[in-house]
DNA sequence: AAAGCTTTTTGTCTAGGACAAAAAGTATTA
DNA sequence: TAATACTTTTTGTCCTAGACAAAAAGCTTT
């Protein structure tokens, strides 16, 4: 899949971007980018500087910017975009956050512990959530486009937040009452950490949460529903997930379901969606739950 | 995408079923089925009967069978196939697994905390990960393929196991010594309950673990080595792993760190494996990991 | 049982056109 | 001013049938 020199097959730019293949093949021909290279056998190969480009795009087409412009830009208008963005976002800058980072970075598992420890200790678990985790997620992710972070090291805070928050919850489950809320994300979507932090916060506020955790498919969540007699359904979407299949799944699950069950969603993935049908809503951010 | 009546999408199918849209087509072209209608538009539509059966045959094919085989197959000799493969699989009869099955099947949360939590009460962490995780994993998994236990009843155990031991592992690991084991498995196994367990039962020895979770690339486990001063790498193979594989990547990743830095492996996948270089060890059952 | 070889099976990728769903743009009405 | 209806543009998904390498199976030898 991978060749040696940072030359990804159309397959792996899929996976690693979310576009598919069909739109990446007719990007092409219609904008001219990508423009990857021929392998011996034909077959296009995308260099790594294209594959990164990519996922810029990605994330600015998920700020509800249009391909036909985006693609025919140059790099360095990216840049523009993506710093007029930053300005418009105000990122103010929590000694907290950094701390956090540092510790990441160095991979000292005792200190962020540590510091998880101590944010949670004097926020409470909603003002953990909103001032410290999303904060220190959204600033790793940046670390990652810009080079400054490893894989390993992502991985190595998700590992962490994923133990903190689970004996968080299992440590408050026990006082629990309703409404019942499950928690899932679709086949296609692996990042899990969104539902922890929503049931995270929910269980902090008493709400008994079941959490499916990643890939469940439909019918799957439907009979849950009925089995865990659950109120809402909780389905988040990473900016990773395939656009253009939110909406449908969506109406889909709203099919699926009796109307009486309320269908809730979140993430970066449905930040872009627009006039969802009656009985769906949308969470843009997590400090809108209802609590 | 999904119409009104049980009717689906290649797009849909590829998502519901894991099986991508060009395999659908060529199994079309070559054995027959599936063998879908087509739309006003001339576009692939699959009856929902026919998308049951491809979940079907999608379980077959994880459990080692073949396409070229399973598609030429009447719908009655899969039925035969999934009665042969529930028999070949024993089930023992633990009156504590059989009580822990009993509430994963009504999907009683409050009923599995409890019950884990005596186990482990009872057992200590040792012999509650050999004797009540391992046996109720295997327990399902055969549940799983006779079809008396759901997908989501799979989802809602893991993410109770997930939530009980990454929460004793936090209130253990404040007291942790050398040596230092990294935990990981490499890119396409998903499956991380094994490297939970593991670093369960360590870490209750009072052994550093640092757990990366799933998938994470080679290089970046080498980086991991260096950066964490780890002693010990730890790599877990499923059952669903390319068996062929699992020997090169073992390999490769021996080639690739340092000679003082030691490689356990194990899991289902490992099983069948022999002869391996020194430097690499293998646990055929976590009963074996020294303490 | 491992390693090396040959044959068969299997999944991924190619092309450029077609078309409907979603979004944007424009006009009309309250 | 804002909501609604209609038109145009943009955009993503699906189609065909052939090609080919990677993976697995089936052998044989060490």
């Amino acid at each position: 899949m991978k060749n040696k020199d940072g030359l990804y097959s159309i397959g792996v730019v899929e996976r690693d971007t979310g576009i598919g293949r069909d739109t990446l093949r007719v990007w092409e021909r219609r904008y001219g980018f990508p423009d990857p290279v021929r392998n011996q056998k034909g077959e296009r190969v995308y260099p790594e500087n294209q594959l990164r480009r990519l996922q810029r795009i990605r994330r600015l087409l998920d700020q509800g910017m249009r391909p036909g412009k985006l693609l025919r830009l140059a790099e360095n208008d990216l840049d523009e975009l993506e710093t007029g963005l930053r300005r418009a976002q105000q990122v103010l800058p929590d000694p907290a956050i950094g701390e956090l980072l540092e510790a990441v970075l160095l991979a000292d598992a005792g200190e962020v512990e540590r510091l998880l420890r101590r944010q949670y200790d004097q926020q409470g678990m909603r003002a953990f959530i909103l001032e410290t985790v999303a904060p220190l997620l959204t600033a790793t992710g940046e670390y990652w486009v810009g080079g400054k972070l490893q894989i390993f090291q992502e991985h190595f805070l998700t590992q962490q937040l994923n133990r903190f928050l689970n004996a968080e919850i299992a440590s408050l489950q026990k006082t629990t009452r309703k409404p019942c809320v499950l928690l899932a994300t679709l086949p296609g979507e692996q990042h899990t950490l969104g539902l922890l932090m929503v049931a995270a916060m929910l269980t902090s506020h008493g709400i008994t949460t079941v959490n499916l955790g990643g890939e469940v498919p439909m019918d799957q969540i439907v009979r849950a529903v009925t089995q865990f007699r659950a109120d809402i359904v909780g389905i988040t979407f990473s900016g990773a997930y395939q656009y253009k299949n939110i909406r449908p799944h969506l109406l889909e699950l709203r099919a699926l379901l009796p109307e009486d069950i309320e269908i809730w969603t979140g993430g970066e993935g449905v930040r872009r969606l627009r006039k969802l049908p009656a009985g769906i809503t949308k969470f843009t951010t997590l400090e809108k739950l209802p609590l």
